[in-house]
DNA sequence: CGCCATATGCAACATTGTTGCGAATGTATA
DNA sequence: TATACATTCGCAACAATGTTGCATATGGCG
């Protein structure tokens, strides 16, 4: 079972203040399960200030809590990164997936398979799928 | 060279009204012969409304003369498309990328490998890449 | 407990993009 | 070329997303 102190840990490993906003909404993410939009949390955390989530967002991006998913469709995502990404070192070569009917964003399993251009230092590669996911198409 | 009468034939080959801001603004793109973002438009073409760029963008995008680029930062990005695409067929299965040390996303004419996720249909992939371009590693 | 740095909430602002509407312009037709 | 009509343009206003400054509240630590 998920427990207070697990998710306080989290926070501390990143050398976060415990904050009521922070555990609530570390909580969210790992409960879900999945990844959120900044929509989402602004609904379910109506009683946090905006600002104080996008706040908290910032935070959690930067120590490597979460990472931000690249959306063309201008609304910010999150995912919980994996336990071995710090601050300074996210990796996330794995790529994502957007579906067009329940419109979530998923984490897929899978690496991206590196790309060699001539003449040109690739150091980052972002792919992101759309379809319909498996739940969906169920 | 390139001349009015080949501007005027793109628009009119796309059933797009062929009025000063469109010639304007397409001349620039086959003229630059790269990506240029809104703020590329608003900063060269500031006698224009903001408004009417917008809008002259998004007739492009609808008619298939330009693609949007999916960009995280925010940013949208435009690219000419090949003679091949039309309003109800844009087929860009090419990859992007974007360069770190002078910002311009570029199309590559490579195109992004065929990726399969066991129980979803996948109908579109995105894959942009960064890092430094052939330009500015020289 | 008490201090200090950090986090929160509020207001205001910045940026990116859209909508409504009257005036101007392009296109087809005579 | 002149006319008619639909489309486009420019302006103002609005909407959505995100940031900054500052006073107050709270967490962490001796």
């Amino acid at each position: 079972m998920l427990r207070y102190s697990n998710i306080k840990e989290i926070l501390k490993s990143h050398k976060l203040r415990v904050t009521t906003v922070r555990v609530d909404v570390l909580e969210y993410f790992v409960r879900q399960n999945r990844t959120l939009s900044f929509k989402d949390l602004e609904t379910t955390f109506a009683d946090f200030d905006r600002v104080t989530l996008y706040r908290t967002l910032n935070a959690f991006t930067d120590s490597g809590v979460l990472h931000k998913i690249p959306d063309d469709s201008g609304f910010a995502t999150y995912g919980l990164c994996h336990d071995t990404c710090s601050a300074d070192d996210h990796n996330h070569d794995h790529m994502h997936f957007k579906c067009n009917e329940c419109g979530i964003i998923e984490c897929l399993e899978l690496n991206i398979p590196p790309v060699k251009v001539p003449g040109y230092t690739v150091t980052e590669a972002n792919l992101i799928l759309k379809g319909i996911c498996n739940k969906c198409a169920a």
